[in-house]
DNA sequence: CCGTATCCTACCAGATACTG
DNA sequence: CAGTATCTGGTAGGATACGG
C-alpha cells in the first residue's frame, strides 16, 4: 500500500524515493507481463483472443489482470462492441503509445543483444 | 529453466516466444531493482553503500544479487580495489550505458507522467 | 566497508473449472 | 468469444545474524 502526500500536485518523480508514486507504477509498467503486452499492441487494436496468441504463455488470467492496470493507468482503453458473441477490442491511448516507443526500444535491444547478455548464464542449459 | 536450441547463433530474438532466452533476459533487467540500481548507475562507479543509499528501501541482499545478475550480463563490471577497508566499485560497461538509455528514458516518462497516470488508483489513499 | 548465510512469509501467478 | 472464481505451490524478497 502507498501513500500520497497531501497535495500530490507538488510533488515532482522520483523512483529513488521510496514513497514515490512513480515505483509503483513503474513495477506495474515494467511487470514481465505488462511489457509484453504493450509491444503486442502495435499499430493496431487487439482483441483478448489474439493478445492470448501473440503473447506466448500468458494466461487469461493475467491477460486480464494486466490490461485492467493498464486500462487503469489510462494506458489502453477497453472497446466493448456489445456483440454477441462478444467482440472486445484494446486501444493503446495517446500515452499509451509514448510508452510503448520506450518499451519496444527496451525490448528490441534486449533481443538485439541477447546472445551476448546470455554468456555468462552458464545455468542455462543447451539439452533439450 | 529455460533451454537454449543447440545454436543459438541462429537465433534472433523474439519476446514473444516463451522459450527465447530474451525473455529472460528482459524479465532480469526489468525487474523491480534493476531498473533502479542501473538508473543509478549514472556517469561515474559507485559503491556499494552509496547505492543502498541512493536506492531507497533495497536491502543489502537484494542489491548485491541485482549487481551479480548485472554482471553475469556484463552490464556492470565489478572493481575491487583489494584494501582494507574494502573498497568496491561498480561501472556500467559500454553495453550498459546504452541499456541505461533505455531505462532512464522509461523511468523518466513515469516520473513526468506520474500523476495522470495515477489517477485510476483510487486503493492509492490520500491519507497519512 | 562489503558482503554471506539462514530462516520465514506474503504474494504472484499457474492450473482448473465455471459463466454470459 | 471473453472473461470470472477459487485453490494452491513456488519463490521473490524482507529480517536477522554472522564474517573477512
Amino acid at each position: 500500500m502507498y501513500r500520497l502526500p497531501e497535495d500530490p500536485s507538488q510533488i515532482n518523480g522520483n523512483v529513488f524515493h521510496n514513497d514515490c508514486p512513480a515505483r509503483f507504477l513503474l513495477s506495474k509498467i515494467a511487470s514481465k507481463w505488462s511489457l509484453l503486452t504493450i509491444d503486442a499492441l502495435d499499430g493496431r487494436p487487439k482483441r483478448n483472443g489474439e493478445l492470448l496468441r501473440q503473447v506466448e504463455g500468458i494466461s487469461q488470467k493475467m491477460l486480464t489482470q494486466t490490461l485492467k492496470d493498464l486500462e487503469k493507468m489510462k494506458i489502453v482503453v477497453r472497446v466493448d462492441m456489445k456483440t454477441v458473441p462478444p467482440h472486445v477490442e484494446y486501444h493503446l491511448t495517446f500515452k499509451g503509445k509514448e510508452l510503448r516507443e520506450k518499451i519496444c526500444s527496451l525490448d528490441r535491444w534486449v533481443e538485439d543483444n541477447m546472445l551476448e547478455l546470455i554468456v555468462g548464464h552458464s545455468d542455462l542449459s543447451l539439452i533439450s
